[in-house]
RNA sequence: GGGAGCAUAGCUCAGCUGGGAGAGCACUUGCCUUACAAGCAAGGGGUCACAGGUUCGAGCCCUGUUGUUCCCACCA
């Protein structure tokens, strides 16, 4: 085999594994029923465009777990797919074919849709090789697509399912029009949205000639619509209006004075003019009061031709215009700035038009309460858990959700008008002939659904829904979904209501909720600030490993990360120390080297990182399930850089020209290096995989291998503590080295007191780079040897330097050390002659206190008797 | 108007059921000690936003204040 680079360069070698890990089939669910399942459903990313960074974490968290539970033994899924993102796709579509000077109704539906699934075609299956090139271990044998024809049967049973209970209706309402889309949309999809407008004071004349009534609107050429003014009916200054009548300027229609408590009085002159047919809120006052709805909008915000004038002018255009004559006719008052919050097309930006049409609803009340339950009783838990929060809220306030969309891309509402007797029929099927009157004159709804209306049914009808499927038994309900908090109210919401409908339980169990990615400056990547950055340009640069390894290190659940160089700089650092010291590692196996066990002689640094690596084990286990990925990866990092390679791998390297000691401790090298590839695994499989296929000798991939668990034999807790006393002192003599401006390659002569000079002297090699005299006694009469004396909290070392001693310096050294040992003392005296503290805190906790005031006593005596010596 | 988050080293952030603060990057000093200079060793640097409270003990719990970010509502 060709020797390793000194740098690690992922890129051929990621491909190469992602293609060894399809080849062995290893991504495949497996149906096994002694087994516990483990299930997790993508969120399927839209075909408008390409992943990004949101993505990236997203996926990454995802396959991490689903790694993990796989190598516990887990028969796991992880069900990849794409969401046909209706209203976006078809925009997308409509610019596109608009710079060939093409519409919509130019080339018709049929061609539309065969442009459509064109697309799909093509941006699908670009996502789907970015996900790969993540290094997602997802079931690609059942790759799914909302459009595609079960989760159109899905979609179709439930529609009909709700229809059928009266939870679906068709009714008359006020919606959110997008005038661009020409689309309802729902209220989620609606983003408020500041601008700088004005407040139009408008008079409008009492009919009996009594004088005038002044309003102020925003919106003065909705005025063509107005049906009514308001008052509230506690406001004295206008309440021998109500039940007068005014007339409405420039039409000239007579219109009431009403009482409506929705009127502020507080606000503006508190008169409102009502206009159902645009605004929500004059739309239920209109409700209240029986006053006739005024329509004076086409589907794309034109005047309508009732009002000649003004006919085929555009919402801001008729404004100007209709400002204009109000003020010729006197009725203008002022126009003063103001800004105000508008609703906006989360899709295409454009300000939204409340429109009353016909349009199919979804109740929402017996829905809501079934969700809210689920999640009070714990039968699905978010993590942070304070999203629940976010969660009830929406469903304790929704209003009945809009689900038809005058759009072409999406499952279309299977509804069928019957001609002749104008019955609704509501089919899973096309049916033949009227339910009603047997007429086959039947047309289908022109409408379809609100994407989410297939997003909802996701955990299921993947998995065969409406089929009773072996799949849909064993592996719903899913486990866990993973997904951003911007979008619990869009989709977490729906699915939670529609599995516990349809399914009879929770789509998942867990939620794990992540936030969003944002650039250096914490700003949200987008494409009008141009700071977004691809995933798969760091990928190509860095990485499949560090890209992934930079997402999930040092986060916490629910919280915004910033990505910033340094971070995927430092994890690239990372992956090359791992691949230089598995290099490392390798060098030094013989021929044909395959590990066995561990030798039956453990010295004290093996068993103090055997220890080690048991308790990263266990953290690593622990944070893992908590979803903690952040601590898991911080946790294996800080294991394998400090205590793996700067202690180990250095105490190793004397040892390894031992012809005697080589073996065993190229058996724990190989061990706990093995066993570190496994536990950061789910992390960064590329490398680890490519590492083990060397190292292991086996022909098993490692991502099938065994997770590790803590195991209470490798508890060696005297001997790591023992060790890390070595380790504590050989720091605190290269730390006086370099204070007293030791060059390093000088050797000194060491005398070590300690009351285990024994197991000191076991450890002489690793004082090897130091010393070449190492002396470890309880007690040492040193005579007048000019000693730099340095204590820790075990031991004393003394280093004799006759003629390097300056002795006044070493005084102040000493005394300073003193003065900070002696404070120490002082306060833990104090906590300990505390009554109330020796009585009422944990036992462990004192006992910790004398501890440490014991060898705070012990340091101090230490460096009297230094100073004592140079005196 | 309602709700939530955040405020800890120069920067970006961790910090578990309360027991004397950590990382990465940056900085200082010294090292090409042959796994790695994408590295090694040593070090400096913090009134844990502010004010109260609970407690033997508070970065952590409670109350309030300030600043900041986000979500929802949408008063015409």
């Amino acid at each position: 085999m060709k020797e390793p680079d000194k740098v690690y360069s992922p890129k051929e070698i990621e491909k190469e594994i992602y293609d060894y890990w399809t080849e062995n089939d290893c991504f495949r669910a497996e149906i096994d029923t002694d087994k516990e399942p483990y299930t997790i459903v993508i969120p399927p990313p839209n075909i408008t465009g390409q992943l990004h960074m949101g993505h990236a974490l997203d996926n990454t968290l995802q396959d991490a777990i689903i790694r993990r539970k796989r190598m516990q033994g887990y028969s796991t899924l992880w069900l990849p797919g794409t969401d046909h993102a209706s209203i976006a796709t078809e925009a997308k579509i409509v610019a596109a074919m608009k710079k060939e000077g093409l519409t919509k109704e130019d080339i018709g539906r049929e061609k539309f849709l065969e442009r459509a699934w064109e697309w799909k075609e093509k941006y699908a299956g670009r996502i789907i090789e970015q996900l790969k090139s993540l290094g997602c271990s997802c079931d690609w044998s059942r790759l799914r697509f909302t459009l595609d024809e079960g989760c159109s049967r899905a979609v179709n049973e439930v529609f009909k399912k709700y229809y059928d209970e009266g939870i679906i209706y068709r009714g008359n309402r006020i919606v959110n029009w997008c005038p661009n889309c020409k689309t309802t949309i729902s209220d989620a999809e609606v983003e408020f949205e500041e601008q700088q407008s004005f407040f139009w004071h408008l008079r409008y004349k009492l009919s009996d000639g009594s004088g005038y009534v002044e309003l102020a609107t925003t919106r003065p050429e909705t005025m063509l619509g107005d049906t009514a003014v308001a008052v509230n009916p506690d406001d004295e200054r206008y309440k021998s209006l109500v039940g007068k009548t005014v007339i409405l300027p420039i039409v000239h229609r007579e219109i009431p004075v009403i009482a409506d408590s929705y009127v502020d009085m507080e606000f503006g002159t508190g008169v409102v003019k009502i206009t159902p047919a645009h605004d929500p809120n004059d739309y239920e006052v209109g409700l209240r009061h029986n006053l006739p709805v005024e329509n004076i909008f086409t589907d794309d915000a034109h005047i309508v031709d009732d009002y000649p004038k003004y006919a085929g002018l555009d919402r801001y255009e008729a404004r100007k215009a209709i400002v204009k004559d109000l003020e010729a006719e006197g009725a203008l008052v002022k126009t003063e700035p103001y800004a105000h919050n508008v609703g906006c097309c989360y899709r295409c930006g454009n300000s939204v038009e409340p429109r009353i049409s016909d349009q199919w609803f979804v109740r929402m009340e017996p829905l809501c309460q079934p969700a809210i339950d689920a999640v009070a009783e714990g039968k699905t838990k978010f993590i942070p858990d304070r999203f629940a929060k976010v969660y009830n809220r929406w469903l304790e306030n929704l209003h009945d959700w809009c689900i038809s969309r005058q759009l072409w891309w999406g499952h279309r509402i299977p509804a069928w008008y019957c001609d002749d007797c104008g019955h609704i029929n509501v089919d899973t099927k096309a049916p033949e002939r009227c339910q009603k009157c047997g007429s086959t004159k039947l047309r289908q709804d022109e409408d379809t659904l609100d994407t989410w209306f297939s997003s909802a049914l996701w955990p299921f009808s993947t998995l065969g829904y409406p089929d009773d499927t072996d799949d849909l038994r064993y592996f719903y309900p899913t486990s866990t979904l993973v997904t951003g908090y911007d979008i619990i109210f869009f989709w977490v919401v729906r699915m939670m209501f529609s599995g516990i409908k349809h399914m009879g339980d929770v789509p998942f169990r867990t939620v794990v909720i992540h936030g969003l990615v944002r650039d250096a400056l914490g700003r949200k990547m987008s494409k009008s600030l141009g700071n977004g950055i691809d995933p798969l340009e760091i990928v190509e640069q860095y990485g499949a490993d560090a890209l992934r390894f930079s997402l999930i290190n040092g986060i916490s659940p629910g919280n915004d990360i910033l990505f910033r160089d340094e971070r995927i700089i430092s994890s690239r650092n990372f992956n090359n120390k791992i691949w230089n010291a598995s290099r490392f590692v390798m060098m030094n196996l013989p021929d044909g080297y395959g590990f066995k066990e561990l030798p039956k002689e453990l010295k004290a640094e093996d068993k103090w990182l055997l220890c080690r690596l048991n308790d990263t084990t266990r953290e690593v286990n622990e944070n893992f399930e908590k979803m903690e990925l952040g601590i898991v990866s911080q946790k294996l990092y800080s294991f394998f850089w400090d205590t793996y390679c700067d202690w180990y791998i250095e105490i190793a390297k004397p040892r390894l020209s031992d012809e005697k000691q080589k073996g065993d401790v190229l058996d724990i090298l190989v061990f706990v290096l093995m066993q570190f590839l496994k536990l950061i695994h789910p992390i960064i499989p590329f490398i680890t995989e490519r590492i083990w296929q060397s190292l292991s000798g086996s022909d098993r991939p490692l991502m099938l291998e065994p997770y590790p668990q803590y195991d209470s034999s490798f508890d060696f807790r005297q001997e790591e503590r023992d060790f890390s006393m070595v380790t504590e002192a050989i720091t605190a003599i290269r730390n006086i080295r370099t204070k007293m401006k030791i060059a390093p390659s000088v050797k000194t002569k060491i005398y070590i007191k300690t009351d285990k000079p024994d197991f000191f002297n076991s450890c002489s090699f690793m004082f090897s780079r130091l010393t070449n005299d190492l002396e470890c006694a309880e007690s040492f009469n040193l005579g007048d040897v000019k000693l730099i004396t340095v204590i820790t909290d075990f031991v004393s070392i003394f280093i004799p330097m006759n003629e390097l001693v300056d002795v006044e310096k070493e005084l102040l050294r000493l005394n300073a050390e003193k003065e900070k040992v002696q404070a120490d003392i002082d306060r833990l005296n104090a906590k300990l002659s505390n009554e109330n503290f020796v009585t009422r805190a944990p036992e462990h906790v004192v006992a910790a206190e004398k501890e440490k005031l014991d060898a705070a006593l012990s340091k101090l005596s230490g460096i009297e008797s230094g100073i004592s010596e140079l005196m």
